[in-house]
DNA sequence: AGCACGCCGACT
DNA sequence: GTCGGCGTGCTC
């Protein structure tokens, strides 16, 4: 028998980058790493998660306070979960407690029990006082076996308020005995359509891949049956008797998506999404955990999910930028799957029409396998792209006549078209052509959108909103709303197109997710003949009438401070273009811009995605940027103007770095001030992992022990997304 | 992050 | 004379 250790090292959900030690309970338990512990932590109490059984601790024992309780008998999170969260937070230089409880859903960090329990009830001690003729008959009833409570409302409907008064004199017990979690009900597998011949052997090199670690990037355009190869995958797996994890940008966990899987697989499924309530998200999350769902459907967090008989994972749209969390533990979900499958020893799948070029990277330099899917199912033809040069054409609006001129032909011939325009509102700014005064947000350094049918300014950057002024209030001349929003565009399209329906679709117009589904409606029953809208329109969902699409203004992309902002421009115009054509009717695309040489537009247009990406690749080399360097970013935050880049100076010279680590800034951010509070950032750069990890640790250590931490808020994203 | 303790303005 | 502003210090 070993003897119990002397100090229990627990992870605490604070923001503190250290374990706490505690004493072990006094009466001896089990204990392993994982087990959740409740814990003295100052004056409250905390529920935190045991890490290590340590035989010393650097305080002195007599200043260790005891752990409470140990709330479990086994791990809350399968091994390879709980590996993930250690790796994860020490990768991301993040509080290890803070990291383990964005993996648990919130009523376990409560200290509820891991396992779903139901209370049933049974008779009690025999009566001494004469009983009605219902509660005689409901003691009667539970003689025998506990029954739950509807098997009591079965066997005795409306016996409720006799329960509770026999259970307040104690003629009634409850129990708490173990239930089966709730999941989604299974249906029966429903049989697919036939594979295509690149399906067929994209899936033969997937299956052939179970039982082992396997990175594969699946890249296959809009419409060549992407998640066809998953589902086939997926049910090999489930055949195997393991379970499946598939994660999704938040955007795509759509009613029709579950319902694909559910009717495909004919398996109970866990869903694990942001719009679940605490008492929903346990439930799935004990499903998955004790095997009762055999496919977990989930958005970023679900990569911490427990599936103890985890076989295959798979990550759809794995370009997408909602895998990398913004706030808090900055992990990549994407990147973290991987590391997962890792640990697990199973095959994980990246699937993409236009995938991240650190994914192409890791393809090229042999560590992912690429699977490709060239063709659209049932000999769909790919749409043609072209561009539109805004210098030389008269423009309506934000429509150049060749563009109004496509899209009469289109809407001619019966086709659907979609205008995709990033930017809300009706202007981004209004102007005074008089003394060339522009509405300012009095709360960042940006300018207020108008939006004319609420007749206000709103920031789109702290939300911060007024009404909208008619005269300049330095000068009085009349304002001038300048530049395009879907909202203008909207009033082009009704003057250009008069009684052609238009369907505007970003988050002004439509609201939550029934919002989506009613607007999506109108698209597919063809009440809709124009859809115009943001980037809500290039994820998710298939408009298969829309023959035309016009890109209708790509050069915000081309010339951002952020080096990513190309890359972002080009999934989000293949994307958007994947959307038009089918198979009687190739779809046309068409990019507006004024400068249509741009080198990455024009091989984009000209050569697709593919030859974009190559492009852009050679140049991120030449630059030393990611994926050829590593970078984290060390932002700060304060109320004064000064504090920022102070503190980051500070920090630069204390941390004196050495090479091959570069230490860029400090510099103020792009959008200096937001919503009242200055901002700067630092950027740390590496050729090289191993020596990037050791500078970060040290300046975490740094910010940690930095004074005056309420006035500059210090914050460190590894491998950031948006730079500039 | 909470949640304490600890010194200077507008109220009964 | 108090109630309370948020500055800074601690949590095994």
């Amino acid at each position: 028998v070993p003897s119990p250790p002397k100090v229990l090292r627990v992870a605490l959900d604070t923001p503190l980058r250290r374990l706490f030690d505690y004493l072990p309970p006094e009466a001896p338990v089990p204990l392993a790493p994982g087990l959740r512990v409740r814990v003295p932590f100052g004056r409250g109490e905390r529920v935190g998660v045991l890490i290590e059984c340590a035989e010393r601790s650097e305080l002195p024992l007599a200043r260790l306070k005891r752990v409470k309780c140990v709330l479990d008998t086994e791990p809350a999170l399968s091994a390879d979960a709980h590996a993930l969260v250690l790796f994860a937070a020490d990768y991301y230089q993040h509080p290890l407690g803070e990291v383990y409880a964005a993996a648990l859903p919130a009523r376990l960090r409560a200290g509820v029990a891991l396992e779903a329990s139901e209370t049933h009830y049974r008779a009690g001690a025999p009566a001494r006082t004469r009983l009605g003729p219902r509660q005689a008959a409901l003691l009667a009833a539970l003689a025998g076996a506990p029954l739950s409570r509807e098997a009591i409302e079965a066997r005795a409907p409306g016996s409720g308020p006799t329960l509770a008064t026999l259970l307040k004199r104690g003629l009634i017990e409850s129990l708490e005995v173990p239930a089966a979690a709730r999941a989604l009900p299974a249906r029966p597998a429903a049989p697919g359509p036939a594979l295509g011949h690149a399906q067929t052997s994209a899936l033969e090199a997937l299956t052939a891949a179970l039982g082992r670690f396997a990175p594969f990037l699946l890249a296959g355009i809009t419409g060549s049956g992407k998640t066809e190869v998953y589902l086939r995958l997926i049910a090999c797996a489930l055949a195997a008797g393991r379970q499946a994890l598939v994660l999704v940008p938040e955007i795509a966990l759509t009613p029709q998506t579950v319902e694909r899987f559910a009717t495909r697989l004919g398996v109970p499924i866990a869903l694990l999404h942001s719009g679940l309530s605490d008492g929903e998200r346990l439930a799935m999350w004990r499903a998955a955990r004790c095997g009762a769902a055999r496919v977990v459907i989930g958005t970023r967090s679900a990569v911490f999910a427990s599936l103890p008989e985890l076989g295959v994972i798979v990550v759809d749209e794995e370009h997408d930028s909602s895998y990398k969390q913004q706030e808090g533990a900055r992990y990549s979900a994407r990147d973290l799957a991987v590391l997962r499958a890792r640990a697990a020893g199973v095959p994980v799948v990246l699937g993409s029409a236009t995938p991240a070029l650190e994914t192409l990277q890791n393809v090229a330099e042999g560590r992912y396998l690429r699977l490709e899917l060239p063709e659209r199912a049932g000999g769909a033809r790919s749409p043609t792209l072209a561009t539109i040069d805004l210098r030389v054409h008269a423009m309506n609006g934000a429509l150049a006549t060749p563009a109004v001129l496509a899209m009469e032909r289109h809407l001619g011939a019966g086709g659907q078209v979609l205008l995709y325009l990033n930017r809300r509102g009706f202007a981004p700014s209004l102007y005074c052509p008089g003394c060339a005064w522009i509405a300012p947000c009095p709360a960042c350094d940006a300018r207020l959108t108008v939006h004319l049918r609420e007749r206000r300014l709103r920031c789109h950057h702290c939300g911060a909103s007024g009404p909208l002024p008619f005269a300049c209030p330095r000068c009085a001349t009349e304002l001038k709303p300048v530049g395009q929003g879907t909202e203008r565009v909207e009033e082009t399209l009704a003057r250009v197109f008069p009684g052609v329906a238009v369907l505007r679709i970003d988050r002004d117009t439509v609201r939550g997710r029934d919002g989506f589904a009613a607007a999506f409606a109108k698209v597919r029953d063809g009440s809709a003949r124009i859809l115009l809208g943001t980037q809500m329109l290039a994820k998710g969902h298939d408009f298969p009438n829309v023959s035309l699409v016009v890109v209708l203004d790509a050069d915000q992309g081309l010339f951002s401070t952020d080096f990513r902002a190309s890359e972002r421009l080009a999934q989000n115009i293949i994307q958007v273009a994947g959307r038009a054509g089918r198979a009687d009717r190739p779809g046309e695309v068409l990019v507006q811009s004024a400068c249509p040489a741009h080198p990455l537009l024009a091989k984009l247009v000209a050569q697709g995605y593919g030859a974009f990406a190559s492009a852009a690749l050679a140049e991120r080399r030449h630059a030393g940027l990611p994926p050829f360097s590593h970078l984290a970013l060390i932002a700060a935050e304060a109320k004064t103007a000064s504090a920022p880049m102070a503190a980051l100076t500070s920090l630069r010279e204390q941390a004196g770095a050495v090479a091959p680590v570069r230490i860029l800034g400090p510099a103020p951010a792009v959008l200096e001030r937001k919503a009242d509070r200055y901002r700067a950032q630092l950027l740390i750069e590496s050729p090289e992992r191993r020596p990037l990890k050791l500078a970060l640790e040290r300046i975490a250590q740094l910010i940690e022990a930095t004074p005056g931490r309420s006035r500059v808020r210090l914050s460190l994203e590894v491998d950031p997304l948006e730079v500039g």
